[in-house]
DNA sequence: ACTACATTGTGTAGTACCTTCACGACATGA
DNA sequence: TCATGTCGTGAAGGTACTACACAATGTAGT
């Protein structure tokens, strides 16, 4: 009502961010060789080596794609299969020396993507996204959440 | 520096309404038997029939995967081939009347979207929030259009 | 110690999304 | 008409997922 049909609505905003993000992202990792969900897997190994059914867990996704991701990592030389020191049945994931290298500039693309983001904005203009942003989250979450058990 | 540990960074804040969003519009493409990237062609039909040259430009994707989109949203009776009336290579993707009524739907949420998200805002805190969202996306935009081109 | 049950990872099979390459059908301009 | 480009699709292949089945192993219960 207040706006020509070319001005972007707040949604299109919001949508155009999401889709921003999952691009930059994505270039992020392409030049690193990774795919999305090998760095989201990766990205689990920070706090050290885990089992295969932890990653499935973190990852909410199944033990056996799980066993295709790492297969790919360990091609590509990232990760590594090590014996469970207690547990015959159990893999654990853990980074070469060329994953953790990848792993670290990771984590500093990540530091690094506050002031790509936000560094257009005054001090003031980030408390009140911060703000806005956790009101918007959290509606959205509870909708979310509540969809997943009523489909 | 002025958080605790367990308090989400304005980066974590901007990351986890991208990941809401995209699983909030996956369950409801689920609920109309839709996956995303069917969704997202059908999306494009909103303008009215397009062969699929056009999808494949519009979609960014290559035409041979046009064709697997186009043929599985046949399957499930949404769309339709139709001969162009000028061009006898050319395929024109078309709604069936299934199709246009979920179209329908699926424009009608996408409105109702704004006062799930925003509802929560007063008048100055949505103004606000755009403006920020408005430099945020120049920013981001920028710099994805920037490594688009090196790699 | 032996049995019964649960858990871990993986082989098999299948779906969806995506790519490149090759090719036939058709359009277009000289 | 003839060369050249365009449209859609078959063939082949990679990645990300799923469900199901199964062997190896761990964990109780008796």
């Amino acid at each position: 009502m207040s706006q020509g049909a070319d001005t972007p609505t707040a949604v299109d905003q919001v949508l155009e961010l999401a889709v921003l993000l999952n691009r930059d992202m994505q270039l992020s990792f392409e030049r690193d060789g990774l795919t999305e969900a090998r760095a989201r897997l990766l990205w689990v190994l920070r706090g050290g080596p885990v089992t295969q059914r932890e990653l499935a867990d973190a990852l909410a996704v199944t033990p056996r794609n799980v066993t295709g991701l790492v297969d790919g990592l360990v091609a590509t030389g990232y990760v590594a299969r090590a014996p469970h020191p207690t547990d015959r049945r159990a893999v654990l994931v853990t980074l070469t020396d060329a994953g953790s290298t990848l792993l670290t500039s990771m984590v500093e693309g990540y530091a690094e993507m506050h002031d790509l983001l936000f560094g257009g904005l005054s001090e003031r203009q980030l408390r009140d996204l911060r703000r806005s942003l956790a009101i918007v989250n959290d509606r959205l979450r509870a909708r979310v959440e509540q969809d997943w058990g009523a489909p």
